[in-house]
RNA sequence: GGCCCCAUCGUCUAGAGGCCUAGGACACCACCCUCUCAAGGUGGAGGCACGGGUUCGAAUCCCGUUGGGGCUACCA
């Protein structure tokens, strides 16, 4: 391709399960190429094996992709509806000499290749002259001799020897082209510059060279193999055993734009130590030819870091709207009758300072609205049954609380007070307080919570506490 | 097995021959702040896989070893 051109990526998944973190990183960095480059960032299905694929698959693709804020120019294009362009290429090759039809079961291949130096297909059916048909697969003539060579972005040149590369498969015995054709069809039909995918894929790229340069049809592409992403066991992230569902994760509560912040680190970082970009940071400073080479793993923890620091900088009307799905509707732990909005606005402040993921607000606001009133069975031991003063102060606290002004300030002075008397920090005093209102030890700040579950539940519950502890203790 | 890729703290990375006494971030530890828990602040521990070269000088270049990974389907 020449500087002239206009640059065009493509991203290709296979709608074969859950489109995962991986997918959704190779998704980013095509479309920050594209971006930059004011180019066209377009969205292919690859769907050529009917059997593997499913509709829905690709409905979640496309969510995920929208939820993370990747929007494509082009497309979605499916290619199974773009079966007549790969016949018309076979055609084409069938016709310069670079196919041939072949006959043998995969039983055969394998018998005959066991015992060889070199596995793969031994080209047998090369010279038999079969007619092409139903029943026959094709396959393309790889040369015996020569390198084929990659142009990497991110790896520079791979060579690979020509006689490495078995007589490999072009269209199905069933007639059905194979991923390795329908890819370089694609691409030159798309006019695509530069091919930006995972690293997977390197080893079949000399394949997609060779074809492309038997179709003579256009300039070859530019490659990026990007490092896979592993797990703790730094083996390639599955779906089958590891959990890498972007779906999953915003079920959990991370924002799409922590989410598209931290992929983007995970094989190339910005200059000067910075860590948090914007989307348009991103586009403007992201370049390829700076992507890491070794696998990445995708650390949750950290990923959780920078859903914390997200979080923390949206404004509190922003936090309030992001919580909505996991304060209503049929995954809250309350019903809409109980629900108050404006006591969870109250609080909501507090509760953006300390979580991670959004789906860590039911737990901090529960005991306001949960019902029944659920106690940490734990936490009341700890606080309640092991403290031998912790009936006395629970019972001061409710005759000062009984009388007192429901105000953050005005509670906190009287349980100071109390603990004076007992000689006791308010750090000590609290906790049988909080126990017995909130259900835990640990929690929203107290005072706080104590004004919105309101002098009668407060009251309520401070007599339960005691009731509980005298009968049983 | 064959082909290919890779190799800096546990993890993500900065580093393109002298700026490195190897920098940042997550996680971890300590302290500060503090009504609990977080958040925040300060500090700490922790790394160039190994062996040869090249060079006045190597984390940086070359070769080898070792280790990891990917691919090896009439899947994508």
């Amino acid at each position: 391709m020449t500087d002239s051109q206009q640059v065009r990526v493509r991203f290709a998944p296979s709608p074969t399960g859950y489109f995962h973190v991986g997918g959704a990183r190779t998704a980013l960095y095509n479309w920050l190429f594209a971006r930059q480059r004011e180019g066209k960032f377009i969205l292919r299905i690859e769907d050529t094996d009917r059997e593997r694929s499913d509709e829905s698959w690709t409905g979640g693709i496309v969510s995920a992709l929208t939820w993370l804020g990747i929007t494509w120019d082009e497309g979605p294009f499916h290619q199974s509806e773009r079966r007549p362009l790969y016949d018309a290429a076979v055609a084409t090759l069938l016709d310069r000499g670079h196919l041939y039809a072949c006959d043998c079961t995969r039983e055969i291949v394998e018998a005959r290749t066991k015992d060889r130096a070199t596995p793969g297909y031994d080209g047998f059916c090369r010279d038999r002259g079969l007619e092409p048909g139903i029943g026959k697969a094709l396959r393309f003539r790889v040369p015996d001799t020569g390198i084929t060579t990659v142009h990497d972005l991110v790896r520079g040149d791979v060579e690979f020897a020509n006689e490495t590369i078995e007589d490999f498969i072009i269209v199905k015995s069933n007639g059905d082209p194979l991923y390795v054709l329908a890819v370089v069809v694609d691409d030159i039909d798309m006019k695509i510059t530069h091919i930006i995918r995972a690293e997977e894929h390197l080893p079949t790229t000399p394949k997609a060279v060779l074809i492309w340069q038997a179709l003579d049809a256009a300039p070859l592409p530019l490659f990026a193999h990007l490092p896979v992403l592993v797990n703790e066991k730094r083996q390639k992230l599955s779906k089958r055993r590891d959990r890498v569902a972007v779906e999953d994760y915003r079920q959990l509560g991370y924002l799409p734009e922590a989410l598209r912040n931290y992929l983007c680190l995970l094989g190339w970082s910005p200059t000067e130590d910075r860590e948090v970009l914007t989307i348009e940071e991103m586009i403007s400073e992201f370049r390829l030819e700076e992507v890491n080479r070794s696998p990445a793993f995708f650390d949750e923890k950290r990923l959780a870091h920078f859903n914390g620091l997200y979080i923390r900088a949206l404004s509190d009307e922003e936090f309030i709207e992001r919580s909505r799905p996991f304060i209503s509707g049929e995954h809250a732990l309350w019903t809409e009758r109980q629900f108050d909005e404006g006591l969870f606005r109250s609080l909501a402040p507090l509760v953006q300072a300390r979580i991670a993921t959004l789906g860590e607000i039911p737990g901090y606001v529960k005991f306001l609205f949960a019902a029944p009133f659920e106690m940490d069975e734990p936490s009341f031991e700890k606080a309640v049954r092991r403290d031998e003063l912790a009936v006395t102060i629970l019972s001061e606290a409710r005759s000062a609380y009984a009388k007192a002004e429901f105000e953050v300030e005005e509670l906190k002075e009287l349980l100071i007070s109390i603990g004076e008397q007992h000689d006791r920090k308010l750090a000590k005093t609290q906790a049988p307080v909080r126990v017995a209102t909130m259900g835990s030890t640990v929690g929203l700040p107290l005072f706080e919570s104590l004004v919105a579950l309101g002098r009668e539940e407060v009251l309520r519950r401070i007599d339960g506490a005691i009731l509980r502890a005298n009968e049983e203790g």
